[in-house]
DNA sequence: TGTGTCACCTGAGCGC
DNA sequence: TGCGCTCAGGTGACAC
């Protein structure tokens, strides 16, 4: 399940293989994922080159001269394999060619995922970025921001957190951990918390990215890099995926409770 | 306008 | 062994 560390440590691999590469060719299966692919997304990819990757929230956007944003979104199940040893596996639903041989696969067997070639001069004027939220990791995801959006709400704070729109790139995992070693209970209304539990959180969710990114993500069943690699974070959880087990803190048993239609860790004690 | 709910999708895991 | 059921969750559409 790619969130912000998962799409970051592929945007590393990609950058260390792809830069400077020509897209000769590009072969789709022809099924839509989230949306579409458009029709002209292979006409219009073919003879470019790859300038820069950088990461939006979840999104991979890997510039492109001539002029343009290659944008992709590995949704829930999404894979991204640069120069894999083998023929196209099954649900790979993009394959792109370059001209020194070597192709990159994009599969995706639940087809949550999303590919789009945006030729505009600027990122801001892609759609899918204008309305993402901050980045927890940029220098404006700062505790008194936080607190200020906080209290704006009266929404439960982990469905604010999940909100791409507000705060780009935590998912269900990160979610629940940066809650927990934040000490706060993931059904309170955001309104109710004060200054000094705001900067718990910031703190406690930049510190599990960063440890996230650098175990290169956390795999479960679906997450492995660009190069096939697994991440190690999953070792690393203290409550996420853990129900009934005991907490590392306090030794009471992990809860899961479902809130919005997802499943969310706590320790009732360090989480009360 | 803000918030909550649901559908989309398919593989894995489980019980029978 | 095979079948059917449930679960997983990012996103956008929709209802209230």
């Amino acid at each position: 399940m790619p969130e912000l560390p998962e799409v970051e440590t592929i945007a590393r691999r990609l950058r260390k293989s792809l830069i400077g590469k020509r897209v000769v060719e590009v072969r789709l299966s022809g099924l839509p994922l989230r949306k579409p692919v458009a029709a002209d997304f292979a006409s219009r990819l073919r003879k470019r080159t790859i300038r820069h990757i950088r990461r939006r929230g979840k999104y991979l956007v890997l510039e492109v001269e001539p002029q343009g944003y290659w944008l992709i979104h590995l949704g829930m199940s999404g894979r991204i394999c640069y120069d894999p040893t083998e023929h196209p596996a099954k649900h790979t639903h993009v394959v792109i060619c370059f001209s020194d041989g070597t192709e990159l696969h994009y599969r995706d067997h639940r087809r949550f995922g999303l590919m789009a070639l945006h030729d505009v001069a600027s990122l801001d004027q892609i759609r899918e970025l204008q309305t993402l939220g901050k980045d927890p990791l940029s220098r404006g995801f700062t505790w008194k921001w936080l607190w200020l959006l906080l209290q704006k709400s009266s929404r439960e704070l982990k469905s604010l957190l999940l909100d791409q729109h507000r705060i780009a790139g935590l998912g269900n995992i990160y979610a629940c951990e940066a809650l927990f070693r934040a000490r706060l209970h993931p059904g309170r209304r955001s309104d109710s918390l004060s200054r000094q539990e705001s900067v718990r959180l910031v703190r406690a969710t930049r510190k599990v990215l960063r440890e996230a990114i650098r175990h290169r993500g956390t795999s479960f069943s679906d997450f492995v890099d660009s190069d096939g690699q697994r991440g190690d974070h999953q070792q690393h959880l203290q409550v996420y995926q853990r129900e009934g087990e005991k907490c590392r803190r306090c030794r009471s048993w992990i809860k899961r409770w479902v809130q919005g239609n997802r499943s969310t860790f706590f320790c009732p004690r360090c989480q009360a």
